[in-house]
DNA sequence: GCCCATGTATAAGTTATTTAGGCATCACTT
DNA sequence: AAGTGATGCCTAAATAACTTATACATGGGC
């Protein structure tokens, strides 16, 4: 129905997983980085954020832990699990393979 | 969750109206031509397939006629009306606008 | 004292899929 | 003549992910 969605549906994981990797994050942050890395074209809601985020800690990829933000409040910090490392890393292949098989059917004459 | 997904949410009306937009083709042969052309990395099971046909010809993005096939047989051949083709540009269009913003952020370091 | 940005969270509803079936015809083999 | 596999259409139940809406709390600036 070409939803004018931010998002392409089961990506999600995959650039939270991406965000966390280069540095933990409390939630808003993650979500805030997405959007300025990605030119703010992908906007992570916080309705689809912090599902997603439980979701992964419940898979055991990423953890958490109370922090205090540089402006001095408390925030939930997620960081990578060895685990995480390796459910990026798949992630990752999955969605260059599908990409690419996408762009070879786009691509047809 | 990761799944072992064949199909990227969302991308199959693309995909349909792509294939679609080459050649008028019955149901059975869109599928097959879909796994051909991606080098079976996509597959689109019937499940998926038929009712996807349905909506977009409900959406009056294609038009359906029963036609014989090559090897004699009555089936349902999908061809894609004017409003189609503007939906396609629409959601290659989008497609574009965010796989390349997801390439930003996994490229991201 | 009030408002906005920051920050976490859940609930209801929508949607596209997966998985699992059912049905019919044709060509080929046994 | 019966069975099997490929072709071809279809639907239903369940699942997963997301959208939209809402709630609540704190800190800073006015």
């Amino acid at each position: 129905m070409s939803r004018p969605s931010d998002l392409i549906q089961g990506t999600l994981d995959l650039l939270i997983l991406k965000t966390i990797s280069i540095e933990p994050k409390h939630g808003w942050a993650i979500a805030k980085r997405i959007g300025q890395v990605s030119d703010d074209v992908l906007q992570v809601t916080q309705g689809a954020l912090y599902p997603a985020l439980h979701r992964l800690e419940q898979q055991g990829w990423i953890s958490s832990k109370w922090m205090k933000t540089e402006t001095g409040r408390e925030a939930k910090f997620y960081s990578m699990t060895r685990a995480g490392k390796q459910q990026l890393e798949k992630e990752l292949a999955d969605w260059q393979r599908l990409s690419h098989a996408i762009g070879l059917v786009v691509q047809m004459v």
